[in-house]
Order: C-alpha cells, then sequence, then structure tokens
DNA sequence: GGAAAACTCCCCACTTTTCCCCACTTTCCT
DNA sequence: AGGAAAGTGGGGAAAAGTGGGGAGTTTTCC
C-alpha cells in the first residue's frame, strides 16, 4: 500500500481541480488505478485515501451491526460525505464543492502526505491548527510513542 | 455487492420521481438488475436496498424465530412496507405515497448512500436528525469501533 | 356496472453539469 | 542551455438531471 509523504501548495482552478503532486502520484500502486475516496477529516480538511487503502476501512465499516444505532449514524457521517475521483490525464481531481467548503479551501491549496492518506487543507486553515498545537514535537513523541 | 457513498440533494417531480445519482445507479452490481426494494427506515427516512442486497436481508429475516411473538411483529412491520421499484429510463425510481409520507418528503429529497443501502431523507428532517445526533465523529468512531 | 379519477410506465425535449482533451507556461534535471 | 516533466487554464462533447405528454391499467365512487 502507499505510503505518502511531504507537502506541497498548488492552486485550485476555477473549475475546482487541484493537481495531485507528482511525487505523490507516483507513490500509488497500480491497484489504487489513479482513484482516491475524499472525505471529511476529523480536522479541518480533506482526507483522500488511495482507492486500495480506502478498501480496508469500508471492510471495516461494513462489519458493523445495522441495527445499532450509533453504528449506523457513524456509517451516515462517514460515508454521506465519501465521494471518490479520479485524477485526469493532468494528473488532477476535482475536489466536491461540499468538502471544499468544509475545508474552507479557496485559491490554493495545501497537500500534505500523511502515511496511508493524502490531506487537502487551506493553507489558512494549516497555519491556524499549527498555532492550536501547544505541545511540541519531542513531548508529543514521548506521550503518544513512549512505552 | 454494491456499496454507496455520497450524499446529494435532487427534486421530486411532481409525480413523485426521484433521480438515483448516477455515482450511486454505477455502484449498482448487473443481479441488481436496476431494481430496488424500498422500505421504512428506522431513522425517518426511506431504505432503499438494492435488489441482491434485499434478497440477503430477507434471508436474515426468515432465519429469525416464527415461535417468537416479537420476532413475528418485526417482520410484519418491516415487509409490510417494502414495495418494488425500478429505475425508469432516465434513472429515476418513484417513491410510493405512503413512503414519501412516512419520510417528510416533498419538494426535494436528500440522497444518502450508506453502505450496502441508498438512504432517502427529507431535507429538513435530516437536518433534524443531526441536531439530535450530540456525539462527535471521533468519540463515536471510538466508541463504535474501538481503539 | 360503468364513468371518472388516479396511477404507471414509456416516451421525448430541454437545461445543466461533468469530464475529456488540447494548449500554454513553469519548473526541474542533466 | 535545452529537453522533458509538472502544473495551469479553458473549450466542447457527452452525460446527468429535470419536466412533461400520452397510452394503458387500476382504483374509486356513485
Amino acid at each position: 500500500m502507499a505510503r505518502f509523504k511531504g507537502q506541497a501548495a498548488y492552486s485550485v482552478d476555477a473549475k475546482g481541480r487541484v493537481a495531485i503532486p507528482a511525487k505523490m502520484r507516483n507513490a500509488l500502486t497500480p491497484e489504487a488505478q489513479g482513484t482516491f475516496t475524499l472525505t471529511k477529516g476529523f480536522e479541518k480538511c480533506i482526507y483522500a485515501y488511495p482507492q486500495d487503502g480506502w478498501k480496508v476501512k469500508e471492510d471495516e465499516y461494513s462489519q458493523l451491526n445495522v441495527n445499532n444505532r450509533k453504528a449506523r449514524h457513524l456509517i451516515r457521517m462517514i460515508l454521506m460525505w465519501a465521494e471518490e475521483v479520479s485524477l485526469d490525464g493532468q494528473g488532477r481531481i476535482s475536489l466536491p464543492r461540499s468538502l471544499s467548503d468544509y475545508a474552507g479551501i479557496g485559491e490554493r491549496a495545501l497537500i500534505i502526505g500523511a502515511m496511508d492518506r493524502i490531506e487537502i487543507w487551506d493553507p489558512e486553515a494549516f497555519e491556524e491548527y499549527l498555532q492550536e498545537q501547544t505541545m511540541d514535537q519531542e513531548s508529543l513523541a514521548e506521550e503518544v510513542m513512549g512505552s
């Protein structure tokens, strides 16, 4: 499965299209077939999962019990924002209005590789996000990963 | 089996027809033969199962114990509202009055992909539903899916 | 029992959106 | 410096969405 890293800012054209950095495109496995599933991020951004990675997520959700109220709600919340998009001949995807509105994306978008997914941020929203994070990288690593 | 995702609002015409989003139509397996079984949702909406998916549901219900009063009642409640509909040449289905009344659907309908089924909501009813749900997505995911 | 009303199921026609392709500019690499 | 790859912008064909007519069937009501 693809592992994404790096970051770059790209322009969003009048038709709502953004280029996916060539480095990340090249990291895609053939199984992804140049296709991503976009969803609302937990933060104010868009998550883009390559098709093969999304498949795994989806399989997890499909095992939830439909007779459980909370499970039904979770599935709705996740899937209603999910949208499948493919790279066009120029290596771009087009962002659905609903998602770019949610993420506050305007003329430019910041694209960040984050392991099994790509994140698409409004550059300013990302700045704000950084400000809010008070803990330094070292203590964070210790808290999250320290045994 | 088909996996549905995404959401879109469509108009309901004077004849009670709604378009099914092309993305969802394309997700249908040939086995579904462009046919859905509609039934009352657990929430104030209509559930639409593709024919092949409905078959599986039916099998589940048929395995319930007929000697159990509550099981008999559940089966009645589900089946009495079930109605089979097919896509017309323009990719639409027509909503039976009884179901659209139940869901409170008027001029417009919100169509949501939810895994093995499609849900059809009145846009305002869906808004109300969202208001009622207090838990945020992150804690919900943690509770339902475990760490 | 029969006429009127309602509902289905095909059509066809029009509008809007999407997507595919081509062309130009900029950046990167040797 | 020159060529190739990456990024940006826009035009046009095709598909999707919307609305309505009209034949045939069923339901309703007197």
